[in-house]
RNA sequence: GUCCUGAUAGCUCAGCUGGAUAGAGCAAUGCCCUUCUAAGGCAUCGGUCGGGAGUUCGAAUCUCUUUCAGGACGCCA
């Protein structure tokens, strides 16, 4: 049942003489008190040289459907009050037969989206920038296999590059290998902060650093011995960090070193189309005019990200046959991919458009990009440690007989974190602030899982009697929850289109803001067996789409908290 | 300098393809736990939608212009 669409056909079957059914707004008005379904006949008025108002009454007069509760035509708009009975027993049998199934699609069936995504970067800590790509990718991957894509997930570390090479320089220039070994992660950024400090007064250490990332591409054993070792220690660490986050499962861990053997083709094939061009002792692609070139070998012969990424998309289109390529990458990359494209176009290969960067704002620390380089980087697995400890001294406040309180607690800390970065439109730059990470109240994760939490306590009363739906009374604060869940399979198909999981955080929050309504203003448990049932059954399909949303989102839902 | 984003309440942000009195959360103030989890609910306070012009029945939303902020701009990723 597709009430919009009932509504449109039936309006095109009253109008169908003079217009097309694209001409036909249902809206969802603003304010619920006017109506669940608006029609605008404003623009209809051009068409059928009416006033809004009479074509509003001539619709509402050959408007005939059971459906409908009441009809009204107030300033131009038809006003439609669907019958609340019908569409809430529809409701609930569907959201009982299909338990979690319900909002799925099938739109990607038979379909692979190939996702690039967390992707951080191998001998630096994994800062807050990256939970974005992490949390925005796994969310997306998730909402996409909801629609029924088969998607594969692969974390594109960022373990090649000159970064490397200047990082084995400055290792051998002032590393100590004992220190290192103590506490990796931490030695090696600061030797990385310390390179670029030093760089700044000699300019010179960025050959070095170049020419120590050539010898690795080389294959210098004694740089690969470095790099190896780098590798496996950042590789730990990051374990650590994903196990805490609850999303560690991506089917390849096939970084940027990954490609350097399936570069050399791609290079030839440039050539061979003719595109490569030698500039400055380098090799470019010319794109457009107002564009810089695409630099595909250094002048010291070395590879460059894009040349490893033009691999990465030969391979996975090949290995995989992909209908869409996601990157979930920063903003600031822009650029970077839409050569990426341009190169692949260019190249004569039509399925470059099937290449999409799925790009986030910033995390910001004073209004400024947060720099490793300078050591500004904040660590993520601080931030975790800091906000399950603060979900801990909750616990400890208000339920000091809580079983397994320190996983409730991992669970609490963890979804604050990750639905703080999710809530907001995808592009957005964000201002860290710990303070709004660690905020368990209002628009949060935490405030979620505790709505959730709430309705299992409840549903512990429930007696599973069979409801007779006509005694049941239906008010304001019962009906918005329910016409609420709904809009649930909409919200899914729009996060899919628009790849922004924040679609689904603002309508998580709205349910469980519509629930605690319901549950703040009714008593939901009384002596009438009929309407305490009733509307245990509510609280338990509220339950069901509450937590279907917070796996999606990769959050935790709690049974106590 | 060129290009791209953005600017909405004290703060953080919503506002779907232009549509009916611009909405939440936080902060502030006042209520509500002898009744289902107060990480909650209710109420009050708070806005010339950065400025200016235009398009039209109608603009926070579209166009132009201007100011401010951030980002990107050949050998980093």
């Amino acid at each position: 049942m597709n009430l919009k669409q009932i509504i449109k056909d039936d309006i095109y079957n009253i109008l169908s003489d003079s217009l097309s059914r694209e001409d036909i707004l249902i809206e969802n008005p603003k304010d619920r008190k006017m109506a669940d379904y608006a029609v605008p006949c404003f623009s209809l008025s051009k068409i059928l040289r009416k006033s809004p108002n009479d074509i509003g009454l001539m619709i509402k007069e050959n408007l005939n459907n059971e459906l409908y509760e009441s009809v009204d035509v107030i300033n131009g708009y038809l006003n439609i009050f669907v019958n609340k009975k019908k569409v809430i027993e529809y409701i609930i049998n569907k959201l009982k037969e299909e338990k979690e199934e319900y909002g799925s699609n099938n739109m990607g069936n038979n379909k692979t989206i190939v996702m690039d995504y967390s992707s951080p970067n191998i001998a630096k800590p994994f800062g807050v920038g990256h939970l974005r790509s992490t949390v925005i990718g796994n969310a997306i991957k998730n909402i996409s296999e909801k629609c029924g894509y088969e998607v594969v997930s692969i974390n594109h570390l960022g373990d090649w590059g000159t970064q490397f090479g200047k990082l084995i320089y400055a290792y051998k220039e002032w590393g100590n290998e004992d220190v290192v070994r103590n506490n990796p992660i931490d030695e090696l950024k600061k030797l990385y902060v310390k390179f670029h400090k030093e760089a700044e007064l000699n300019p010179e250490l960025e050959d070095e650093g170049r020419a120590y990332f050539k010898k690795l591409e080389d294959g210098d054993e004694e740089s690969l011995k470095i790099w190896e070792w780098f590798k496996a220690e950042s590789l730990k660490e990051f374990a650590g960090t994903y196990n805490l986050l609850g999303i560690n499962k991506f089917d390849s861990y096939n970084g940027e070193a990954f490609y350097n053997d399936k570069m050399e083709p791609v290079i030839r094939e440039l050539d061979e189309k003719n595109l490569l061009e030698l500039s400055d002792g380098a090799y470019i692609v010319r794109l457009t005019d107002d564009m810089p070139p695409a630099l595909i070998k250094r002048s010291d012969g070395a590879t460059l990200y894009i040349t490893r990424d033009l691999a990465a998309a030969f391979y996975r289109k090949k290995n995989y046959n992909f209908e869409e390529a996601l990157y979930v990458v920063g903003n600031e990359q822009t650029l970077h991919f839409t050569q990426l494209k341009l190169v692949l176009d260019k190249m004569g290969y039509e399925w470059s458009k099937d290449i999409k960067h799925i790009s986030f704002g910033m995390i910001l620390q004073d209004g400024k990009k947060m720099s490793t380089r300078q050591g500004k980087n904040v660590k993520l697995h601080d931030v975790l440690v800091e906000a399950i400890e603060l979900a801990n001294e909750y616990i400890k406040e208000r339920s000091p007989e809580l079983e397994n309180s320190n996983e409730v607690a991992r669970q609490i800390g963890v979804g604050a974190v990750i639905f703080n970065d999710l809530k907001n439109y995808r592009t957005s730059d964000i201002e860290f602030n710990l303070k709004d990470i660690l905020k368990f109240e209002g628009e949060t994760g935490p405030y979620i899982q505790y709505t959730n939490a709430r309705i299992n306590s409840l549903l512990n009363h429930k007696q599973n009697v069979n409801i007779d739906y006509n005694k049941i009374i239906i008010n304001e604060y019962t009906w918005n929850l329910v016409f609420k869940l709904y809009s649930f399979p909409e919200i899914i198909i729009r996060a899919k289109e628009k790849y922004d999981p924040s679609e689904l955080s603002k309508y998580i929050i709205d349910l469980a803001q519509d629930f605690n309504k319901f549950y703040g203003n009714e008593k939901i448990i009384d002596d009438d067996i009929n309407a305490t049932e009733f509307r245990l059954v509510i609280c338990e399909i509220v339950s069901i789409v509450l937590e279907e949303g917070m796996r999606i989102l990769g959050i935790e839902a709690p049974k106590q908290m």
